[in-house]
DNA sequence: AACAGCCCGTTGGATAACCGACATGGCGAT
DNA sequence: ATCGCCATGTCGGTTATCCAACGGGCTGTT
């Protein structure tokens, strides 16, 4: 049968968690996260408070969904991930990363914010564990060579998401300077090099 | 008793009743006004079209009632007037003409649309209503001789608004090249020295 | 210590909003 | 003229949301 799975939800149940959800980014980015109590989401989306706590168990739990609805409908277009223009002509960027960065850019208030000194660290180790398995993700389909290499996998993941997020916090305090595809192109090309060099020819 | 006006609706009544004004707003900025439907407005609002009638007749009647409820709001903050400070000095503009200036110019985008081309001709007659009501309102304030002048009020009554939409059409047409005080303070300077002069000495 | 003030998380009954369906009227295409 | 299509209004039955209230925790003030 495989009835559809969108569930098809109530148009109040859908509206109250957009409305909800957008109270807690604008006043995120005015007040910070941790200085943004339930009360003040809900007065601001016109909910009433109990109604919040019918969808999320709190604040967090409002982030959390928020972060994985946007990030699932991301990786849903990414699947695609065509091996063959690999080579050394100009680097299309997996379109993947750019739907990414358009969210970024989307929300780039909030996200200078999140990633910020009143932000949430949690908040960051979210947005790196979702680079991490992007790049887990991607691994297989490079030239993985078996031989047993001496730099742990695990280093080079954590090494270039850590970077990712660097190029990211960039972006969004210089006000995105440049476009989403072309930071996408430079940021594969370099965690590219990066996953090549280390993995490919050990100490060259 | 002297009970609440408010009424103190519903925090449901309220909110759909914002939203849907929220989205004829942006609907009409970006197909114009005769060009909405009300099943868009609902779709955009995220409200049930049978919530929709509920609470407007139709979509004239929810512009009414969004014109009614702002400019009962501006009017409010207007009844002092203080007759003391007409001299020749820098004119302090009446503040509720500020208060309308910059309600105009938060929804600089509606305005600049509904007195326009593909706005709808009602709309212009009820600012011009407004704000000849506006005038009339302060007309006997200012020192109004009893001798039978040969111009009659409501003429120089409509003169007046019609200028005074002019002015607010320059100033939106041109993205308000000026802050709503300066405006408001040219506005109401130009109008009163039409009215006292036509009241006042009559050939002069 | 006692208190006021704020926010949290939860509950039961009241109610506005949703959903689906129907009849209507206009408008363009066959 | 007839058809399909879409927007409009309108209608009960269902349901998500509101409201008011409660107890509990935490912070700062007298």
């Amino acid at each position: 049968m495989m009835h559809n799975m969108e569930e098809a939800e109530d148009l109040r149940v859908r509206r109250t968690r957009k409305l909800l959800q957008e109270a807690m980014i604008e006043l995120t980015i005015e007040k910070g996260f941790a200085g943004t109590t339930v009360r003040d989401i809900t007065e601001r989306a016109m909910v009433n408070r109990s109604t919040f706590y019918r969808h999320f168990s709190d604040k967090y739990d409002l982030m959390d969904q928020f972060m994985h609805e946007t990030y699932q409908l991301i990786g849903d277009q990414e699947e695609s991930f065509q091996p063959g223009n690999e080579c050394h002509t100009e680097y299309k960027a997996p379109v993947g990363l750019v739907s990414l960065l358009k969210h970024v850019q989307t929300y780039s208030s909030f996200y200078r914010v999140m990633l910020g000194e009143k932000g949430d660290p949690s908040f960051t180790q979210k947005v790196l564990k979702y680079i991490e398995r992007r790049f887990r993700h991607l691994l297989p389909n490079m030239g993985l060579p078996n031989k047993p290499t001496t730099l742990p996998v695990d280093l080079l993941v954590s090494y270039v998401s850590h970077a990712g997020v660097g190029a990211i916090v960039w972006w969004i305090e210089n006000a995105q300077p440049c476009s989403p595809e072309q930071l996408a192109s430079w940021l594969s090309r370099l965690s590219m090099a990066d996953m090549n060099r280390a993995l490919g020819s050990e100490g060259e």
